[in-house]
RNA sequence: GGGACCGUAGUUCAGCUUGGUUAGAACGCCAGCCUGUCACGUUGGAGGUCGCGGGUUCGAGCCCCGUCGGUCCCGCCA
């Protein structure tokens, strides 16, 4: 190229009046008015308005009307001031235009498949077909510029705290325990497989054995699972992990790094201190084990209510060892008619599985409509009470035999009521940990008690015990970051002793066999002197959508993959040669055979 | 694995309820006019395998079945 920039397109400003300069970039605009022509020229800097003139420079502004959008030009000029009355106040170089001397087109655009400048042009399928135009974009500029900030942040804090970072392998053994493995098979070794790691978690443990007492490493991991919204297959994580530490040791680690972060990146003061709430707390007042806390609609206990009521629905499931529990949505009695009911009823019933939603609305200083026919006036007086119900709420119950179930659906109930009357605050992070997770939960699939966060974790000590007389009552050395709703970070305190790490192997049902051939090197590490060690990984990608405010997981990727996990973009995963298969010792079965040729 | 919504011009959408002449609009694109615009304005023009396959019908963008793709959710994600 013969004219190379001397400036970017967002620094000029009226200090470089009468300066000649050259810039590059791409035609944002163009407005050609015959005897004048205006482009803003942009780059990841900025956007700056030059002009052609026919009269001064006749044979380029020829050359500038045949210009259109995305080409991308170099331009020397004098920086010059607009006529008064020209200024744009909403550019940060509105004072000024590049007067165009010269012009050379560097690149010509096709025409596009959607407006680089405005971004709901294409449809989100369209964009991702074509992702590097979608990169130019002014939103996935700045939140790919804030994950930029956020490596960067989290690197300095840990490094100055005496944090090592260590590559970890990628291609590694399959542990089949958790999520689905990306299997790569080997050429080298016939019918063996490689995983790509769903998380350096064996590794960083042998790190703590091998001496690094602070490690951390910014870390693709891969999970093949179905998606949201909030997850892609390949994902990233800031995994930390730390020797001779209690749980509060990590806590106030992961806490020094959230609050840095965020205020490095965004200029926000979270919290000092994170307020701490134990999962039993969680679940029984948001039907959550991460809550978003901006906002109240807690979870009422409503047993001793419904028991003394006539409702029978609400007392079988009581008597058979379930729960029953409410909200108290405010002022909304009115708005919510027998169908918008009616429409909540059957989104808990299809997507939660209960049997039903149950109601009352509170006016005249009194509870009516609904299931309050099985209460008599004095309950119902008690009930206003003891909620401090005012008229115009509107009451929901949820009850199932299965407690759980039934918290959890009032928990989505209290998100999606929250949601659709925009109860929650924007711009503002309510940060929490939630501790004393369930060490185990039993899985009905498996037949037996399945680790809840993963085998290696640690018990509280005092639940020890309970390992063999009731197993599902044992606490975990477990723990979350939720930032407004989000699980933004979760880790644990690991098991170090073999003695307790094989009582837990045995706890899921895996023989010493299993245990030896899934974990043997990692149990043989043990027998070598493991400190006491105990970590956690944040969810990068998470943590960015918070920092830029966004809710979709592809805004804070560079190049993500659809919810089927395609890249639209290089159509990946896309069929190979059948030398390749040959090479790989791999044969396709017939019935996606026709597909493949 | 299951559910819901979506797929029509380069793009975003309307048309589908109630099948019927030539499938419309806006933006973009092309050509012209325009010296102070910044979502420039203005005149004209081109542009369609209605995702794909099958079925019903005299006739399908519209109804039915299947399929592919996208989004959101349940299961799943230690």
């Amino acid at each position: 190229m013969r004219l190379k920039r001397t400036h970017t397109c967002g620094e000029l400003t009226a200090e470089h009046i009468n300066q000649e300069v050259i810039l590059n970039g791409w035609i944002a605009t163009n407005r050609d008015h015959g005897g004048l022509i205006f482009i803003d020229l942009r780059d990841r800097y900025g956007k700056t308005q030059v002009t052609f003139s026919p009269e001064k420079v006749p044979e380029i502004a020829a050359d500038a009307k045949r210009l259109g959008l995305e080409d991308v030009i170099a331009v020397k000029g004098v920086v010059s001031p607009r006529p008064k009355g020209n200024i744009n106040s909403k550019m940060s170089t509105g004072e000024i235009e590049l007067d165009v001397t010269e012009l050379e087109v560097l690149s010509e655009s096709a025409p596009l498949p959607f407006l680089v400048s405005n971004r709901e042009s294409g449809s989100e399928e369209l964009r991702l077909e074509y992702r590097y135009l979608e990169l130019r974009t002014a939103e996935i500029q700045r939140s790919l510029a804030i994950r930029h900030k956020t490596y960067q942040a989290t690197r300095s804090y840990l490094a100055e705290r005496n944090f090592i970072e260590v590559e970890t392998p990628v291609l590694m053994k399959s542990t089949p325990e958790g999520a689905r493995d990306y299997l790569v098979p080997s050429r080298l070794h016939k019918g063996r497989f490689y995983a790509l790691p769903q998380s350096p978690q064996t590794y960083k443990q042998l790190l703590m054995i091998g001496g690094f007492d602070r490690y951390f490493q910014i870390v693709k991991c891969f999970r093949d699972e179905d998606l949201r919204a909030d997850r892609q297959p390949e994902f990233t994580q800031i995994d930390i992990e730390m020797s001779f530490v209690d749980q509060d040791d990590v806590l106030n680690l992961a806490q020094g790094l959230t609050r840095s972060i965020f205020k490095r990146v965004r200029g926000e003061e979270l919290p000092e201190e994170f307020p701490r709430m134990s999962y039993q707390e969680a679940m029984e007042t948001y039907g959550s084990d991460k809550p978003d806390v901006r906002f109240e609609m807690q979870l009422r206990e409503f047993a001793d209510f419904a028991s003394e009521s006539q409702f029978e629905g609400f007392k079988s499931v009581l008597a058979n060892g379930g729960r029953v529990k409410a909200i108290v949505a405010e002022n909304l009695a009115d708005k919510y008619s027998r169908k918008v009911i009616d429409g909540l009823t059957d989104w808990v019933k299809t997507y939660y599985g209960v049997k039903g939603l149950a109601f009352m609305k509170a006016e005249n200083g009194g509870l009516s409509g609904g299931i309050s026919k099985f209460f008599t006036d004095e309950q119902l007086a008690s009930i206003r009470k003891r909620w401090d119900v005012a008229d115009n709420d509107i009451l929901f119950f949820v009850a199932d035999e299965d407690g759980e179930r039934a918290l959890q659906t009032l928990g989505a109930l209290r998100l999606e009521i929250a949601r659709r009357e925009n109860l929650i605050p924007e711009n503002i992070f309510k940060p929490l940990f939630v501790l004393d997770f369930p060490l185990l939960e039993f899985g009905p699939d498996a037949g037996r008690y399945v680790a809840r966060h993963h085998p290696f974790t640690s018990p509280q000590l005092e639940d020890v015990p309970l390992m063999e007389s009731d197993p599902a009552k044992v606490r975990a050395r477990a723990y979350d970051l939720v930032i407004n709703g989000y699980e933004v970070a979760g880790g644990s305190i690991r098991i170090h002793q073999q003695a307790m790490q094989q009582q837990m192997f045995k706890l899921l049902g895996m023989s010493a066999e299993e245990a030896e051939r899934r974990f043997g090197f990692l149990l043989k590490a043990f027998q070598y002197g493991a400190p006491p060690h105990g970590g956690i990984a944040f969810g990068f990608d998470r943590l960015i959508m918070l920092l830029s405010g966004t809710e979709n997981i592809r805004d804070v990727i560079a190049f993500p993959k659809t919810t089927s996990a395609m890249s639209l973009m290089d159509e990946a995963p896309s069929f190979v040669d059948e030398k390749q298969l040959k090479e790989l010792h791999i044969r396709l079965s017939e019935d996606v055979k026709p597909a493949a040729e």
